[in-house]
DNA sequence: CCTGCTCATAACCCCAGCTTATGTCCTCAT
DNA sequence: ATGAGGACATAAGCTGGGGTTATGAGCAGG
């Protein structure tokens, strides 16, 4: 059951170098790694080659390629189809979390570009449109494939803004406070946690964290001024201590998870690394970092159509 | 501040549309969302340039062909410098997705590759080699630059053959027993988790399911043989009724987000859906669905070295 | 034995993206 | 002022990866 290779001719011996090289020299590029997924699935190049619009050569070649940049043998040919290695199969689902962040960034981008006259216009928080929007695009394009959605992303007040001159049909704000003129429903709930790398102290805490032990802990924060800092500054009376600040949600990760230190998060930003564990949650005691996540429209233009759908995509 | 776009030329008005054509033609390559990246993170697009030694008009112009592509202006140029749109912000963050993907992506492949005559050979199950060790493996090359690791990914028994052969250096298992012959240090916790869409009348519920209840319901499950069925099947006692039966996990997992009915399945396959919320976790009462994720070693030859350094990024 | 499915090989074509060389614009220091 | 220097843009020309058509070769089943 080994995840087998063997295959790919011979060839350099030796290991794996760290090239400095970008990944674009060491990964395969979408049209393969979704072709792959195709023959997965289908369990025949041709087939695959078929459903991406392509020549069966073109497919056989590419995937050949494929496994010679690899150096990995990824699809066993016979005669009568073609099955997924071993190995093949673990380097498709790494395949298919690319594709599908892949799509998800498509999903996104489409509806950064077609702002006005598109028949669902959505207005949404910084973190939502990051993190949340996305994901509810692509479910959204499977139930109602020609609809075009746009997106615009601002602040609460920006949203609300854009909801009350009709120039959006639904908006997503965090926060506690709805902003005047509009109807909500409470959709989720972003929670900063407290987090560290696993090797540290705090990783294996069981009793919570009092608020005080937070505040007099330096953090690694984002900078003075960003939405996830003001609310933590808000949550302790604004006593954070910085042990380093840092300008985006991404270095402060890489900082924690390289053990620089705990730091304060978005539980939307740091869902993948708790359930992989490169980071740990540590509980907290009498701290308020819940915040609500809200759908709103205009007070009395209850969400139909599309929107209602895409609300519908949302709630729980 | 709003997702701003404009800039990028007129052009087609009009929709969206959801053209088939695949991801390719509308999503960036690797290369390009690498640049992206490191214009962000520069804060020039020739500074990027030279980062990627590649030339500065190679990157101004794949830069503009991105921007044409995706048809949203990305990045603001001026004379001294070039600072990210409000769009390209976004834009810039659902990248990072794609080119993290991308790098566990090469992690996992590059030791896949590199069998024997390497310096760290683990020897893996398919769960923790699917979804853990490619973070762990990124993770271990920020420590470790140099260090060529192998993965060999099987089942429980095969991985304790490796270890007892000396074809591997340290290994991954999940499950309650731990083989014969070895030493081993919980690293964490594998969870079935019974999962309904956003949707699903299961998804409201507070009260903990009972296990007759789960047992007498039909479930959205993997085929009869496969490592959670087993599980499922262990916890409840053989009762699971399947709804439809399903080969892989993502089938199973487009099939529960897609509303088609509850499903059991890894915490460690839904962990994003879950955050998401495209998938909701429903509380179970008295089912025993977890199981042990262990690091394994032969019985004496405590981990030293780079496997030493692998464990200690993988414990709590 | 032929029909039909699979995959492989060969010869050719095209365009995306690279390079080098040069131009424009702005800023800052002399 | 004026010239040096940084940052981006434009213009040529080259190259290779990925695509196409055309064809061959293994294996299954009527």
């Amino acid at each position: 059951m080994g995840g087998e290779g063997g295959g790919a001719g011979g060839g350099q011996a030796g290991a794996g170098r760290h090239v400095p090289g970008s990944l674009t020299h060491r990964v395969p590029d979408l049209g393969a790694l979704e072709l792959l997924l195709a023959v997965a699935r289908l369990g025949s190049l041709g087939g695959a080659a078929r459903e991406l619009g392509i020549t069966q050569p073109a497919a056989s070649s590419r995937v050949r390629s494929m496994e010679r940049q690899l150096g990995v043998a990824l699809v066993d040919r016979s005669p009568r189809g073609s099955r997924l290695t071993d190995a093949g199969a673990l380097v498709t689902d790494w395949a298919r979390r690319i594709v599908e962040a892949a799509e998800a960034f498509d999903a996104g981008a489409q509806a950064l570009r077609d702002r006005r006259d598109s028949r669902l216009r959505v207005a949404a928080s910084m973190t939502i449109a990051e993190y949340l929007l996305p994901g509810w695009l692509v479910a959204l394009r499977t139930q109602l494939p020609d609809t075009a959605v746009s997106l615009l992303a601002g602040n609460s007040t920006a949203v609300a803004e854009r909801l009350l001159t009709d120039e959006a049909d639904l908006g997503f704000v965090e926060g506690v406070s709805v902003p005047a003129g509009l109807d909500s429903v409470v959709i989720g709930h972003d929670r900063l946690v407290v987090v560290a790398a696993p090797g540290h102290p705090w990783a294996r805490r069981r009793r919570p964290l009092a608020a005080a032990e937070l505040a007099s802990t330096p953090l690694i924060l984002r900078e003075k001024g960003s939405g996830t800092r003001q609310v933590l500054d808000a949550a302790l009376g604004g006593l954070a201590r910085p042990l380093i600040e840092l300008s985006s949600t991404t270095a402060v990760k890489a900082a924690a998870v390289g053990g620089a230190g705990p730091s304060v998060l978005s539980e939307l930003a740091v869902g993948e690394e708790l359930t992989t564990r490169r980071l740990v949650s540590v509980p907290v005691a009498d701290v308020a970092l819940a915040r609500d996540l809200r759908a709103v429209w205009p007070t009395g233009h209850r969400p139909t159509g599309p929107a209602r759908r895409l609300l519908s995509l949302t709630q729980g």
